[in-house]
DNA sequence: GCCGTTTTCGGCCCGACTGTTTTCAGTCG
């Protein structure tokens, strides 16, 4: 069992720990363990031969043993007792705003709840309004709580996140009493998806601020408001918070309310060890408060190296600030261009002239083309003779670009259900480099997907492999696949695996992405543009790849635009 | 359940807001 799906079942059991009453620090231990998993650095299987893995901060010896067991039988005694004795309804009454293990535990006792719906008629009969604690609010919050789950999901893609902050942040950043403001959370740290948005500012008179911002357009609810800090519910559905302080206070709101919760947790003991007391207003040390401008200096009291954003998960990234090995975070400007991109030859939108026109505008300096092979006929994939037409075609544009800018002939190759690939040797050897991608035949077992994915991830004329998991965030999750065995073949062929840029795949994800470039698996950043504008996803990318720790030199499409050519065909002829 | 310059027990981040309460518990981030 690999490490993603075991830290799922910890943080199961934390959730069923808590319904079930019991102390909340030990079910922290679980989310917190569950947590530590999911950051490996290394895979588990590995971490635990070198019993590395006992060592990691949140594990300890009966966490180690209960990890140690799920992945090696793939079953544990106590999570099934847990799961046996507790109703499975139970559990989607946490998302419920509004309820919370205690009061979950009083309508479990005293009415005999066991689910949403139960929940909803006996608020709907006035019952809840009676017990003790409650009172009719409170019963008229659940009841809302509980339509506003039914109708929307919880969490909206990293890209719908930034499209609905940034109105919001331009009227508070205009609004005459801000001084600073940022959107913060995991909007800042550029997690994949975001549940809610959280923005803040520095002011002398916040209040002022926070009566303007609940009479902004966007806003369909006002869930609560104080003089610094309002939540509201915006039209779409997704819930924004306000906070503002002074701006004196500024740079430790910055860092409290861009989290994460972990790394903030790690923080404040770091602070504590050290004779502070960190909160989101101030470090207080025992001489009184001490003044920081901005975050690097907050830091820098702790004994620390400035910690970006994207790293603050609690995944080694204090440890690393302290000893001063954090890595120099590949950024967008470090990209030479791109591979993964289609054209109107397959499903894209804009010929091979307006994407290499749309390539130069956004300061690349190559770009790859990789329409859809034969068998992708819901795709317009290319046969054989489009394939030799596109090269003339390419060759043409190449001959008028010059050495001002160059198209790679590539493609997106199916990887077919036995994981061979969808063109013939001979043709593949004509191109300037391979994606292979799985683009059907999902419901393979386990065993078989694996298969066919280590085939194609061991074939040398494969260059990258595409979008690895298939999974489409809030929409699809991916194949089932043992992910850990598809690197370790990539590393011993020498095969890339690709970090999709697009907002609905984001695959590689972050932790996976780090874990097979310490398995020395070179990482390429690609659109799967099938339109011009599909090349500012490449910003995503880089988000992914800074999640993952990654340096430029992590990145095969970081490397001088004049030598790529040259480095594509020293890989072709090592075959 | 984890952890240790208060080290094998007794803590565990901490403040805002809400609603049900007369001083606080629960939830949330």
């Amino acid at each position: 069992m690999d490490c993603n799906r075991i830290a799922g079942i910890l943080n199961e059991m934390g959730t069923l720990l808590e319904l079930g009453g019991e102390n909340p620090f030990r079910c922290r231990a679980y989310h917190t363990a569950a947590q530590a998993l999911e950051g490996l650095p290394r895979d588990l299987v590995s971490m635990i031969a070198d019993d590395s893995l006992s060592a990691t901060p949140g594990i300890g010896e009966a966490m180690y043993k209960k990890i140690v067991q799920l992945a090696t039988t793939g079953r544990l005694g106590e999570y099934e007792e847990l799961k046996r004795k507790t109703p499975p309804g139970l559990i989607a009454l946490l998302r419920v705003p509004g309820l919370g293990p205690k009061k979950i535990k009083v309508l479990r006792d005293e009415l005999g709840i066991r689910s949403l719906a139960d929940v909803k008629a006996a608020g709907e009969s006035g019952k809840i309004a009676d017990l003790k604690g409650f009172g009719a609010r409170t019963q008229t919050k659940i009841l809302e709580g509980i339509a506003f789950v039914e109708s929307m999901g919880e969490r909206i893609l990293l890209s719908s996140a930034d499209r609905l902050v940034q109105p919001i942040l331009a009227a508070v950043r205009t609004h005459p009493k801000v001084i600073r403001a940022e959107a913060c959370g995991s909007l800042r740290r550029r997690a994949e998806t975001c549940g809610d948005l959280d923005v803040l500012f520095s002011s002398d008179d916040p209040e002022a601020v926070m009566d303007a911002f609940v009479k902004l357009p966007d806003v369909a609810t006002v869930l609560a408001k104080g003089p610094t800090r309002s939540s509201v519910r915006l039209i779409d559905g997704v819930q924004c918070d306000l906070r503002g302080v002074s701006d004196t206070e500024y740079p430790f709101a910055l860092h409290y309310f861009t989290g994460s919760k972990q790394h903030n947790i790690a923080i404040r003991r770091r602070a504590i060890e050290r004779g502070f007391s960190l909160n989101e207003y101030a470090l207080s040390g025992p001489h009184g408060p001490v003044q920081c401008r901005d975050e690097a200096e907050l830091f820098a009291k702790l004994g620390l190296a400035y910690i970006p954003p994207e790293l603050r998960e609690d995944h080694g990234e204090i440890e690393a600030a302290e000893a001063g090995t954090l890595p120099k975070l590949i950024t967008r400007d470090d990209l030479t261009g791109t591979f993964h991109c289609h054209t109107d030859y397959s499903d894209g939108a804009n010929t091979l002239a307006e994407m290499a026109a749309a390539a130069q505008a956004r300061g690349l300096h190559y770009l790859g083309i990789a329409d859809h092979s034969r068998s992708a006929r819901y795709a317009n994939g290319l046969d054989i003779g489009r394939v030799h037409e596109q090269w003339k075609a390419i060759d043409a544009l190449n001959k008028k670009f010059g050495s001002s800018f160059h198209l790679f002939k590539g493609t997106e190759c199916d990887i077919l259900a036995d994981g061979s690939l969808d063109y013939p040797d001979e043709l593949l050897d004509g191109f300037d480099y391979v994606v292979a991608s799985v683009h059907s035949h999902f419901h393979l077992s386990q065993e078989e997907m694996t298969a066919r994915l280590v085939r194609a991830a061991s074939n040398p004329r494969v260059t990258m492999l595409g979008h690895p998991t298939g999974r489409l965030l809030l929409a699809r999750e991916g194949y089932a696949v043992d992910l850990s065995a598809v690197i370790d073949a990539a590393a011993q062929s020498g095969v890339m695996i690709e970090i999709n840029a697009n907002p609905h795949r984001l695959d590689l994800d972050a932790n996976w992405a780090r874990r097979a470039r310490a398995k020395g698996v070179m990482i390429v950043i690609n659109p799967d543009a099938h339109a011009t504008d599909g090349l500012d996803d490449l910003d995503y990318g880089v988000a992914v790849a800074r999640r993952a720790w990654l340096e430029a030199n992590d990145v095969w499409n970081t490397i001088p635009s004049n030598q790529m050519a040259k480095r594509l065909a020293e890989r072709r002829r090592v075959r």
